[in-house]
DNA sequence: GGATTTATTGACCATTCGGTCAAAAATAAG
DNA sequence: CTTATTTTTGACCGAATGGTCAATAAATCC
C-alpha cells in the first residue's frame, strides 16, 4: 500500500551508533550520520527522529548490544572472579591494541549529557543499573548475602568505569592492569 | 607605554573553566564565553587565543586550583586511610548535595577531547599522573614497597574515577559510599 | 603635549548548524 | 491503470557558529 524503506533500520543504527559513540554527541554533525549512514537527511528524519532523538536510539542500542555482550560474558562458566577478570580483560585488550579510540559510549554519555539531559541520564541510569545487577548475580555464588553482593557490585562497577576513563586519557595499560589486579583481590 | 589590561586574567580563566566544567566544550560557546566573563570576544582572543586555546588554559587552571586541592588533602594529617577516604568524601558530599552539575572537569575531558586532541590528551595524562603519584605518597606510610603503593594508586585513581562518572549518571550515593568502603578495605 | 603601544569595541565575515518541505518516486490495493 | 500511501530527494531556511579587523580609547615614555 506504500512505499518501503530501502534500508535496514537496525543497521543503520548501529552505524549511526558508532559516529556518536567515536565522537561525542555536540561534536556529532547531521552531515557526519548523513554520510556516515549513506541516507539523507529526510530520510533519517522520518525513521529516527531529529538528532537527539537518534542518539537516544543510539544509546539504547548500545545497551542492547555492547553491554549485553559484557552481561553475557558474565554469565558464563567460571568463578566470580574469572568472570569478573573477563570484564576487565576485555578493557586492557582494546587499550593494548588501541584500534577503536571511542571508549564506552555509556561513560562517555553519562559524563558529557546526564547532567544537562534528564532523558538521557534516565537510560543510563537504567543501563547502569543492569550492569550492576548482572555483576551482583555474578559474584552471588561467593557472598554471603545479597546486600553484601550489592555494595561489591557497586564497587567493581565504579573500578570498571574508571578504567575508560583512564584509557581514554592516555594512562599506561599497566594502570588498569592493577586496578583490575586489586579488584580481583577483593574476590579471595 | 601602552594601555594596560582592565580585568584580571587569572580572575577571568576561573569564570571561563566554570563554563567548560558545566557544558563541556563543544557545547560551550564563544558566546557563552563572553556573556560569562564579562570582556568581549577580541579581548578574549587577545589574552588567551582561541576556543581551544581558552579551554586548554582553562584545564590547566583546574589542575592548579582543584586538582591541586585535593593534594593537598591527600597531605594533611592522619592515616593513609583517613587520607584516602577525604578523597572519596568530597565526591559524596557534593553529590549528596547536588548543587554543581560539572563533576569533575578532568574526568570531563578525558571522555569528551583526549580521543581526538593530543594537546588535552597530553595536558589530562600529567594531571592524572600528579594526582596519582599524590596518592602513592600517601599511601607510602603504610606500604612494603614503592611498586605495591603504586598500584594501589593507580587502583584508587580509577575507583575514583568511576564514581565521577557515576555520580553524573546518576547512580544513588551509596553507590558511591560503597565504592569508597571497598577502597578503604584494601587499606587494612 | 605628542608619539607610541596595546587594549577595547562592535560591526562584520563566511561557514556550518539542525531542521523543514514540496515535489518526485516507488510500492500495494482495488 | 488508477488511487492511496509512504519514502526519498535535494533545495532551502533562519539562526548560530568560531573568528577577524579597522576604528577608537587609554595608558606610558620622551
Amino acid at each position: 500500500m506504500a512505499r518501503p524503506r530501502q534500508f535496514d533500520e537496525s543497521q543503520v543504527i548501529e552505524t549511526l551508533m558508532k559516529v556518536f559513540w567515536e565522537k561525542g554527541y555536540e561534536a556529532t554533525s547531521m552531515k557526519d550520520l548523513v554520510s556516515a549512514s549513506g541516507l539523507l537527511k529526510g530520510s533519517l528524519y522520518g525513521a529516527f527522529g531529529d538528532k537527539h532523538a537518534i542518539y537516544l536510539a543510539a544509546l539504547r542500542h548500545y545497551d542492547r548490544t555492547r553491554i549485553q555482550a559484557g552481561i553475557d560474558m558474565l554469565g558464563g562458566g567460571g568463578s566470580p572472579r574469572q568472570k569478573i577478570a573477563r570484564l576487565f580483560d576485555g578493557v586492557i585488550e582494546s587499550t593494548r591494541r588501541g584500534l577503536f579510540a571511542g571508549g564506552c559510549l555509556l561513560c562517555n554519555a553519562s559524563l558529557e549529557m546526564a547532567a544537562t539531559d534528564r532523558e538521557i541520564k534516565n537510560e543510563v541510569k537504567t543501563t547502569i543499573r543492569r550492569l550492576k545487577v548482572a555483576i551482583m548475580e555474578a559474584l552471588m555464588p561467593q557472598m554471603a548475602n545479597e546486600e553484601q553482593a550489592a555494595s561489591l557490585a557497586a564497587f567493581i562497577v565504579s573500578a570498571y568505569f574508571g578504567t575508560r576513563v583512564l584509557a581514554k586519557g592516555g594512562a599506561p595499560a599497566a594502570m588498569i592492569g592493577d586496578t583490575r589486579d586489586h579488584c580481583l583481590q577483593l574476590l579471595h
